[in-house]
DNA sequence: CGGACAAGCTGA
DNA sequence: CAGCTTGTCCGG
């Protein structure tokens, strides 16, 4: 008797049931199949997650009632197990992401013969694909990233996988002009597990494949490569567990390759010191603490002098959150923490920083002045100064505005970098917000925006018009400096180190626990030595830092789970 | 999740 | 004590 083991699509259900598997469809079903089963007296879907012939003793097993689609193969099945623990979250929830979104009655047989070969791969790119391992490929943001694509479809069934949608797209379409078997993960579900390679955004990286031959991540550093509900799972880490398993390349490639990728990278490629200045733009730095600080714009004379030029300008200004900053009116010093990391807020006539409790009296740290201005400003009002100090029109673009205006200058926050295709120059109006933004990852968040900034404006290749501006109190930062000199390696080893003084990811693993039983859940685990526990704070939520991801799994895996709704969140990416 | 069932609360 | 709410348990 074959006996099916069930994972029901259930919320709510995080646990395996066993039914038997009608004769009829004993060849049909395999690992990964989507059956149908009576489930406490109701129809229901779940995926197969185990074959066996015993059925366990003392209960009496009901049947498949249906067999509806072919599912992940036994290899992502696996994949997902470990990623349910890896991220302490449910099995169901990453099943259904690696899951068809149609349903698959079979699927086709390979076709006989040999693969079609493809031309053009260049050498640079085969040969990040020419070892088993993680091979960190450092691109500047001007080099044609399409080459590595190209390399990793030649090894034969590959798994490409790129921040969003849209880029994987146009890789696709591009791939499959020069010849390549290539598939969208979700839509084409059947032809990839066929034969030919799947390209697809995050959700690409349980696509199933014939034979898997290689895993690529494009942009590993792009925060889009994280699911942001739980199980909060990160593509570039799954990929790299993917490919370890299956035992065949992992590619990443990053123009700021994240100092998680750095940590388990077995190779690094990296670009000559020329090749890499080449491929950044120019940056300009404007020091706003030497602004009149009177005025108190967010428009530098360089500023209105690029904006001025008739040249096509995006300015960025993230105005989220609501982040009131202080600076000091005499010399335009921010009033920051002691060791200059956080930002302080005037509380009860003095200053305060709210995380850790940091209070210090209403005075400039650096010239001792008692005069402090609040500085902020959203991107309405900054496209209506903006409007008036270049004497044309300047449209404001929000997230959840649709299309781009016509605008030759344009304000908006960082979706404007994402929504627009071209640009000669890209403004930063308020970097600071960004620097100090207070989130262990922020200086890689905010690297990352110079990379969407400096694909927009191409690099230095395409002409001295095309720039960076950025205005800013911290013009030695060690972000701004990697910008201006085009060296994001330099700007990971002092981030590394940083990092790893704190103890953070990649040093060390963090979870997020929240909603109301978190104090309960982390209660017992206030006296391990293995465990540290951070706050709560003042929202109740409370950090756990363990020195290794598979520790913290097994940390969160084996505590205790109070009763009501507790949120855990394993490599919290906004913390 | 959603049904079953037990325990707790209310009102006449 | 019926009738209702709230909590806990469990499913193959």
């Amino acid at each position: 008797m074959l006996v099916a083991r069930v994972v029901p699509d259930v919320a709510g259900i995080d646990k395996a049931f066993d039914y038997v598997i009608p004769p009829r469809w004993a060849t049909t079903v395999s690992i990964g199949s989507l059956v149908r089963v009576d489930l406490n007296g109701r129809r229901i879907g779940g995926w197969v997650v185990g074959l066996g012939a015993d059925p366990p003793a003392g209960i009496q097993l009901r049947a498949v009632a249906k067999v509806s689609s072919a599912g992940p193969s036994a290899e992502v099945i696996e994949l997902a197990e470990w990623a349910a623990h890896r991220w302490s979250g449910r099995l169901a929830t990453l099943l259904k992401t690696a899951s068809p979104d149609r349903m698959v009655p079979v699927i086709p047989r390979a076709p006989d013969g040999a693969d079609p070969a493809l031309d053009g791969v260049e050498e640079f790119a085969a040969a990040a694909f020419g070892r088993p391992g993680v091979t960190l490929v450092r691109l500047p943001p001007g080099a044609d990233v399409h080459a590595f694509v190209l390399a990793a479809a030649a090894t034969g069934d590959a798994v490409i996988v790129t921040p969003s949608v849209g880029e994987a797209r146009h890789h696709g379409a591009t791939l499959r002009r020069n010849g390549g078997r290539v598939y969208l993960a979700g839509r084409d579900f059947s032809q990839a597990a066929t034969a030919g390679s799947v390209i697809g955004a995050r959700s690409g990286v349980w696509a199933r494949v014939r034979k898997l031959s290689a895993v690529l991540v494009i942009d590993e550093h792009d925060e889009g490569l994280q699911e942001e509900r739980n199980p909060t799972w990160h593509a570039r880490d799954v990929a790299i567990e993917r490919a370890r398993r299956a035992g065949v390349p992992c590619v990443l490639v990053s123009p700021a390759p994240s100092l998680s990728a750095l940590a388990v990278a077995d190779h690094l490629i990296s670009p000559s010191r020329a090749d890499e200045r080449r491929g950044w733009p120019t940056t300009r730095v404007v020091d706003r603490r030497k602004e009149d600080p009177a005025r108190g714009s967010l428009f530098s004379p360089q500023l209105v002098d690029l904006v001025r030029s008739g040249r096509r300008v995006l300015c960025i200004l993230n105005r989220k959150g609501r982040a009131r900053m202080l600076a000091c009116a005499m010399c335009g010093e921010l009033a920051r923490t002691g060791d200059g990391t956080g930002l302080m807020s005037e509380i009860e006539g003095a200053l305060q920083h709210e995380a850790t409790g940091e209070t210090r009296p209403l005075v400039c740290a650096v010239c001792g002045a008692t005069k402090l201005k609040r500085i902020r400003l959203g991107i309405s009002r900054a496209a209506e100064e903006l409007s008036s100090l270049v004497g044309e029109p300047v449209a404001e673009v929000s997230a959840s505005a649709e299309g781009l205006p016509p605008n030759r200058v344009l304000v908006g926050t960082e979706a404007l970098l994402h929504r627009a295709a071209a640009a000669d120059a890209v403004a930063f109006l308020d970097f600071d917000q960004e620097l100090l933004a207070a989130r262990y990852r922020a200086g890689e968040q905010a690297m990352a925006l110079l990379v969407r900034a400096a694909r927009l404006v191409g690099g230095k290749q395409k002409g001295s018009q095309s720039e960076i501006l950025i205005q800013t109190r911290l013009p030695d930062h060690r972000v701004v400096r990697a910008a201006v000199r085009a060296d994001p390696g330099e700007f990971a080893a002092e981030e590394a180190a940083i990092r790893r003084a704190a103890g953070f990811p990649p040093f060390g693993a963090l979870a997020e626990i929240s909603g109301a039983p978190a104090a309960q859940f982390v209660e017992p685990l206030q006296s391990r030595l293995d465990v540290d526990v951070l706050g709560p704070r003042a929202d109740g939520r409370y950090l756990l830092r363990t020195e290794n991801a598979d520790h913290l799994a097994e940390v969160l895996a084996s505590a205790v789970r109070p009763k009501g709704r507790l949120r855990v969140a394993v490599d919290p990416p906004r913390v």
